[in-house]
DNA sequence: TTAATATATGATCATATGTTCATATGTCAA
DNA sequence: TTGACATATGAACATATGATCATATATTAA
């Protein structure tokens, strides 16, 4: 299966268009945040944890999973700086690190919702 | 592994949080979302789209992809009604569906640039 | 230190996903 | 209608991913 044969077929907006997409570290960066958020049990997560801090315990009931699991989400969630926590204790306490997950959630709300 | 044997923590926090999570079949539909954008392909196609619309034939030369492979992953997209499309002659010109998939990406934006 | 509780992590396995190649469909021109 | 081009789709394959189970770590109390 070739390109084209045209080559491109409209350079001006191709042009415009390349220069819309992110360096590729920037571009991985975002698929990093939404791929954190396109699981549901993860997603549970980061929708609960938008409304109060939970320790892991918490968060297994809300998500009606096992603590193991949790905590497997978790971790991925803190690698890629979603979520912060601090120990208190033998528990553990889990909030979003930032707002922008946050707007990132009310957009995709809003954008299902129509 | 069981549940804490407290049962449950913080009973309060707990209540607040599950008001918060989504419907399950409304949480699908982020997570499906989300997951649509979770790709290095297809947001590279999607940040293209951002600027302005294209055909199969410039999405192929801007992503450096193959014209197969970016009409799979624009099939995905079609299908989460990211994107709309119209055909004009043998091309088919696509675009992005509404402006709450460009709020996605520049939040993501903000919160990678952080 | 030992036991108990809370959380984290490693290994495994079944499933999901993206790409490729081949083929099909759709459109237009000759 | 036939041929050429643009796009779409199906099948197959390799890789990625999430859940589970077993085990490890961390904290506190006894």
């Amino acid at each position: 299966m070739e390109r084209c044969k045209e080559k491109i077929l409209h350079m001006a907006q191709v042009k415009r268009a390349v220069d819309n997409v992110p360096d590729p570290n920037i571009l991985q960066s975002m698929t990093d945040i939404f791929k954190a958020l396109s699981d549901p049990s993860r997603l549970k997560i980061v929708t609960a944890l938008s409304a109060c801090e939970l320790c892991v315990c918490d968060l297994a009931a809300v998500c009606g999973a096992s603590e193991s699991a949790v905590s497997h989400q978790l971790r991925i969630l803190r690698n890629l700086k979603i979520v912060r926590f601090r120990r208190e204790g033998k528990s553990v306490f889990y909030r979003l690190d930032d707002d922008h997950v946050k707007s990132l959630i009310s957009q995709s709300l809003q954008h299902v919702k129509e």
